[in-house]
RNA sequence: GCGAGCGUGGCGAAACUGGUAGACGCAGCAGACUUAAAAUCUGCCGACUUCGGUCUUGCGGGUUCGACCCCCGCCGCUCGCACCA
């Protein structure tokens, strides 16, 4: 009688016997086998791990795993994000110390983490709100500041006022923060910036190095949000006697100097310094400029917000025609952009041509598509398309590219302007007005001004007695920690009591990670060994922000020689998230509907319909969407109930095997259940092999057949990121090991050693019993992946199924590799096809034979 | 508005470079075992059908011996950017 499987007893036994032999530690000394690093994105310490982090790494663990059985070095480290805002939230509402809230946020995440089996080199895990770890985030960031790319100025930030701090470009989305969700307001602060946009050439042209091993959708959207345009900087001279004081041009930048002769007016940003000092002399200029900035925040807005403009009475000269054009201030200039001031070419622009159209200004359209004649118009709408230049002068005739060149040359020989690269990517504010972050190594003295900390005075560690009642950042607060003599002179000095985003903490943790424990920052022989992470696996949310600012400072490191990588991650991959349906039992009075918790909901089918009923009082529940998982809905499912319920093998198999992983998933208990029975069978299968029973020739050949194939589509499925279908094959294999269940020898056996070894990346204790339950030596994970042989898995016979005009009308059993005359003239004889010739009264024209797959019968 | 992606049974999905659409799982139905239920096992499970078949991958067209796959035009959903000159 088969023993039923006990998750709960094998898998701690099997997690007992790997930490016993140390099984996942990997040294950094050279072992001759090839490297493979493995990582996912660090998890922040919020309290609990949930389904979608349990996801992400069970994938990692896969590829882990299986880059093992393959013979390689598998680097696969765990660390903690530990630096962020809602520590400090939670001080300010419970009273507890941040870095008490995340060393215990940290210990129970850990525990949590290790029952979920992964192959995971605990000895290199670390913290970044440890002081070895941010301490050296300090050393390099002054080795940066050194080399001038990092510098403090004021300037116009994104202020989140719930979160009460700064926030960088990246982290402002749809108008809001990041984090916080608050609507963000500009403010004026001196802020510390690091130079990203020195390295937007070289982090543009990297990513096509990383073509077919990032996905195509996160280079692009790093490409276009650092937005590299390249076109032609021009000043536009004031008419005579016409310039404001002070001003002998307006400068402008454009990306179609093409369309020159085409200009019908030159507009300025209301920010642009030559309106505001008309604003100050003119109280109907202020009053129009006022009117702009009016609303001008939020994205809605912007959309809907009608093109108004102020015409400044002011004329500047055409450089190629002499002609006077007016300037206007218009609302939809940006300052930030360019030069804060464009020359408008209506024909060729739609915002330009809504404007012109709005003001009644001249409309000269100077670029025809192919064919259109002399009288080629716009109305309203803008030609944008391909066409070669009339209207034109010296430019009639060229194409828009030749055009563009001419036009940027002859600008440039009258001194005029210059051809000039630009980017929307601005440089990175890092200053955060928080505590709980890496403290800023500057000390600020009035004699000297900012000066670095010295090294021997590293790290900078934060105070711990501080108050968090009030708003505001408490490191400024503190009585003493600021107060500090100045480096150079001796002198009265102040601490810069800004802290680093902790996006700066993740930019480089993953070098760390090849010695956590060294001197430097980085151990630049270790992290040559490692670096760069072969397959990094996280979510798409971090396409332009943790991802672009680590590329960033791996360059940045490895200029200033701290370490030999400039692209820190070769392969990528993003996850889908877990979702769940949510459930509620009506509404609030504020009409919030009133979320249950699934495991509070019974689901039944009635009349074909699912109806949803709460378990603990009977009453109806309304299905509501499914959504990711969230306390706030109360959709969420914990990891440790469901490995308490079903076990962790069957909970690792479920999230991988519905999705593809790059899609998300759905959660059901159902489907879960169907993982956990699988796991059941398997083990039903290793539990009851008898090695004593005889082998069957035919048996043998279709096992071996069959453990060949699956061999191929679960190797393949791993590698190609398709575990969903790998599983599928697992599925289907088991089913094949249960038809033969009675069957023995060495092709059963060598079939339950495959299947062993194949399931292992997914459920891992299993695989351990199962390959303990046959006998095999050592532990599965250190057994060799299975090499799949053609010849075995080929079938001696294959069903070829006979098309008649394309559609499937019968099918042929020949042996393989049979040659085309011998298919056709099988499916020729063939009866059912016959009776639909006659019976159609079609007569056979061609004969397509697609060798050992199938035949088409072109008929009429 | 611009850019990208997606659309296949009741549901999640599969189909490798154009070659038997719906593998595998969930839900459902029927049966076996059981005093009964659960568990387990076996079978069925896209739609219509006069049981011969016919239709079927969002819609309309095209290319091809053959299209979920390639091309053109629509419709719908999701994501990213958003007055970037």
């Amino acid at each position: 009688m088969a023993t039923r499987y006990e998750s709960k007893t094998a898998e701690p036994r099997q997690q007992a016997r790997w930490a016993a032999a140390d099984a996942f530690s990997v040294s950094n000394e050279d072992t001759g086998r090839p490297k493979y690093y493995v990582l996912e994105m660090f998890p922040y310490p919020s309290g609990n791990i949930h389904m979608g982090h349990a996801r992400n790494y069970v994938m990692g663990d896969v590829v882990a795993r299986h880059k093992r059985a393959q013979g390689f070095d598998v680097l696969h480290p765990m660390g903690w994000d530990a630096f962020g805002m809602p520590a400090e939230n939670a001080a300010m509402e419970r009273g507890v110390h941040p870095g008490d809230w995340t060393w215990s946020n940290i210990a129970t995440m850990r525990d949590q983490l290790k029952l979920l089996g992964l192959s995971l080199d605990w000895s290199r895990e670390f913290a970044t709100c440890d002081p070895t770890y941010y301490g050296k985030q300090q050393a390099w960031f002054l080795e940066l500041y050194k080399r001038g790319l990092v510098y403090r100025k004021d300037g116009v930030v994104n202020w989140d006022p719930v979160d009460n701090t700064v926030l960088a470009n990246e982290q402002v989305i749809d108008g809001r923060g990041w984090r916080s969700g608050a609507l963000v307001e500009k403010r004026k602060l001196n802020q510390w910036f690091l130079r990203i946009t020195q390295y937007a050439d070289d982090l543009i042209d990297g990513l096509s190095e990383l073509e077919g091993r990032w996905p195509d959708k996160v280079r692009l959207m790093q490409e276009n949000w650092i937005g590299r345009s390249k076109g032609l900087q021009m000043k536009w001279a004031f008419a005579a006697d016409a310039a404001p004081a002070g001003h002998d041009a307006v400068e402008v930048y454009t990306t179609r100097p093409d369309t020159l002769f085409g200009a019908s007016f030159v507009g300025l940003a209301p920010d642009h310094p030559i309106s505001k000092q008309l604003a100050e002399a003119d109280p109907r200029v202020a009053a129009f400029v006022a009117e702009c900035r009016k609303g001008g925040a939020s994205q809605a807005e912007i959309e809907q917000a009608e093109k108004i403009g102020w015409d400044t009475g002011l004329k500047v000269v055409h450089p190629f025609t002499g002609a006077e054009v007016p300037v206007w201030i218009a609302n939809f200039i940006l300052s930030e952009y360019g030069t804060g001031a464009v020359f408008a070419c209506p024909a060729h622009d739609q915002r330009d041509l809504d404007f012109a159209r709005k003001y009644d200004l001249p409309v000269i359209p100077v670029v025809r598509p192919e064919g259109a004649g002399d009288d080629f118009a716009v109305a309203n709408e803008a030609y944008t398309g391909p066409g070669s230049l009339f209207h034109s002068d010296f430019l009639n005739g060229l194409d828009i590219d030749t055009a563009k060149a001419e036009a940027i040359a002859r600008i440039e020989a009258a001194g005029q302007g210059e051809a000039k690269t630009i980017y929307r990517l601005r440089d990175w504010g890092v200053s955060r007005q928080r505590y709980w972050g890496c403290p800023i190594p500057i000390i600020h003295c009035e004699a000297c001004g900012p000066v670095a900390v010295p090294s021997e005075q590293l790290p900078v560690e934060l105070p711990k007695d501080l108050t968090f009642d009030v708003p505001g950042n408490p490191l400024d607060r503190h009585p003493t920690w600021k107060h500090v003599s100045c480096p150079t002179c001796g002198g009265e000095a102040r601490r810069e009591t800004d802290t680093l985003d902790t996006f700066v903490d993740s930019s480089w943790y993953f070098a760390r990670f090849a010695d956590p424990k060294a001197d430097a920052p980085i151990n630049k022989a270790a992290a040559s060994k490692w670096l760069p992470v072969d397959q990094y696996i996280g979510g798409v949310e971090h396409a332009v922000l943790h991802l672009l600012y680590a590329r960033f400072i791996t360059r940045a490191l490895s200029d200033a020689g701290l370490m030999d990588v400039k692209e820190p991650f070769a392969g990528l991959f993003t996850q889908g998230m877990v979702v769940h349906e949510t459930y509620y039992e009506g509404l609030e009075p504020s009409g919030k509907p009133r979320w249950v918790e699934p495991s509070d909901v019974r689901i039944e089918t009635v009349d074909g319909q699912r109806v949803a009923t709460r378990l603990s009082t009977g009453a109806p529940l309304t299905i509501g969407d499914i959504e990711k998982m969230s306390k706030s809905k109360k959709n969420v499912v914990a990891p440790q109930d469901i490995i308490e319920a079903y076990g962790v093998d069957a909970g690792r198999l479920f999230v991988l095997s519905d999705s593809p992983p790059e899609r998300d998933v759905q959660w059901s208990a159902g489907g879960v259940e169907g993982a956990s029975r699988f796991v059941q069978r398997v083990w039903t299968e290793f539990d009851g092999f008898d090695p004593e029973a005889a082998a069957n020739a035919d048996v043998d050949a279709s096992l071996i057949r069959e453990t060949h194939k699956t061999i191929k589509a679960v190797s393949e499925g791993v590698e190609g990121f398709r575990f969903n279908s790998a599983i599928a094959k697992l599925y289907a294999f088991l089913a094949t090991l249960r038809q033969h269940d009675k069957a023995g020898g060495e092709a059963k056996k060598t079939a339950l050693s495959t299947m062993a070894r194949l399931i292992a990346p997914f459920t891992p204790h299993l695989a351990e019993e199962a390959w303990a339950r046959l006998g095999e030596d050592g532990m599965v994970l250190d057994a060799p992946w299975p090499v799949y042989d053609a010849a075995l898995a080929a079938d001696d016979a294959v069903t070829l199924p006979i098309q008649i005009g394309g559609k499937r009308r019968g099918e042929v059993v020949l042996p393989r590799g049979s040659d085309n005359a011998t298919v056709e003239a099988a499916a020729l004889a063939n009866p059912t096809v016959q009776a639909y010739l006659a019976a159609n009264n079609l007569s056979v024209r061609k004969v397509i034979v697609v060798p050992d797959r199938i035949v088409n019968l072109v008929a009429g």
